[in-house]
DNA sequence: GGCAACCAGATTGTTAACAATCCCGTTGCC
DNA sequence: GGCAACGGGATTGTTAACAATCTGGTTGCC
């Protein structure tokens, strides 16, 4: 469930690590909100050398920003920063669907088309949470059958800076079955073996996604 | 000169970081190498604190690798991983050219054409140092053109990982005549303004970079 | 001679105290 | 009342000492 990006440090930290981001992603702390190092000390009972390296950490990820002596907030991110994100996903899943296209096995493309199917099922039921679920398990497998770690890591990066968003995406109206539409045509596609095809249904897909944060926007201004 | 990635820590520990990521760059620090943290407060004069913070950077940048209790060393790059990390960089330059076919003004496309003119002096000259260096500047300008920040932060961090392998590319007997070809046509289409076009020159030329890494590769074999 | 337990030096991990800086309410003056 | 200097409290930055762990060589036994 927590991002595994990147090796040990040690033990303290990462559990601070862990925290805080996961608390970032589920809400619990808002963009803008600060976080003093006194407080993520009687927060999660670490010493506050510990909480010092986790914020560096996740300031280097992106997700914290710092200002010197004054300390640590949850980074605010723009509605064009997270077009900036979803644009790059796209070049990179673009390069993981290729390289799984070509590399992917008989088994491989059986449990590709099973989460499809999940995939399917949680349109049918309208579980918007199942939706996002299974939609990161599907570009989720299609990175790791990439094989393709630089891209894995990268991939890592830009989606811990943009979780927040995603689960608004799919709240759209009619977006899921949109989404649905395009997932399976990834697959098919990857399960077809044609890299450039994959690729270019890949970025479709993703660019398809910007265009729904852009009508995101549309809304929110709307209000 | 020194990537410039990254907010601001404090000062000391910004000074360490780049004269040991300058140092791996140069070949000072040698892949491998065993970086213990007394040796760097000693040369750089820094506190410990200073230091340590630093290692936790360039763990994180990937350039630097430790283990609990067993201290840092410098990260050794597989020819496998940089092949992986210049695909990945053609993908995300081909999406910055693309960006930049769009928005590039006439002014940016007299001096685009000048780094061109530039870069075919040092081959003229086969000067090599010089033609890694406007080579750098061309991909800078191009990606600076697109304003596509997450981009240029992912390439920054993707450069101080690979920096090493570059040198040795321009060394290839035909490779600079080569590689000037094909930046004179990113040039000419990005100035076209055509995106798709621009993307796809791109990305042609850094799939050419990784064919000269195996290249290096089967030479290296051959010694 | 070979091998396992052991010990000293070196190296890293952790903690706690000290110093510097900033924020914000208060005071005094015009 | 408005404004500038001041000061206490809170927060972060830095340093130094202490604890834990690893490495490599040595000793003693079989």
């Amino acid at each position: 469930m927590t991002a595994g990006g990147g090796t040990a440090t040690t033990d303290a930290v990462a559990v601070v690590v862990s925290a805080v981001r996961d608390g970032i992603m589920q809400g619990r702390f808002a963009p803008g909100q600060r976080l003093p190092e006194a407080d993520l000390v009687a927060l999660y009972d670490a010493s506050r050398g510990a909480v010092r390296a986790a914020l560096a950490q996740l300031e280097n990820e992106g997700i914290v920003e710092r200002e010197r002596n004054r300390g640590a907030r949850v980074r605010p991110i723009s509605l064009q920063e997270a077009v900036e994100i979803t644009e790059a996903r796209a070049v990179v899943e673009g390069l993981c669907a290729a390289k799984a296209a070509v590399k992917a096995t008989a088994d491989d493309h059986r449990k590709l088309r099973e989460l499809g199917v999940e995939l399917a099922a949680t349109v049918e039921n309208s579980d918007v949470v199942a939706y996002s679920q299974v939609n990161q398990q599907i570009h989720r497998a299609i990175r790791d059958l990439s094989g393709h770690e630089t891209a894995g890591r990268m991939l890592d990066r830009l989606r811990t800076q943009s979780v927040r968003y995603h689960y608004t995406v799919a709240l759209l109206p009619g977006r899921p079955s949109v989404g649905l539409q395009e997932h399976l045509e990834v697959i098919e596609t990857v399960c077809a073996g044609d890299p450039d095809v994959a690729e270019q249904r890949m970025r479709a897909h993703l660019l398809s996604v910007v265009d729904a944060l852009h009508q995101l926007d549309a809304n929110l201004h709307q209000w």
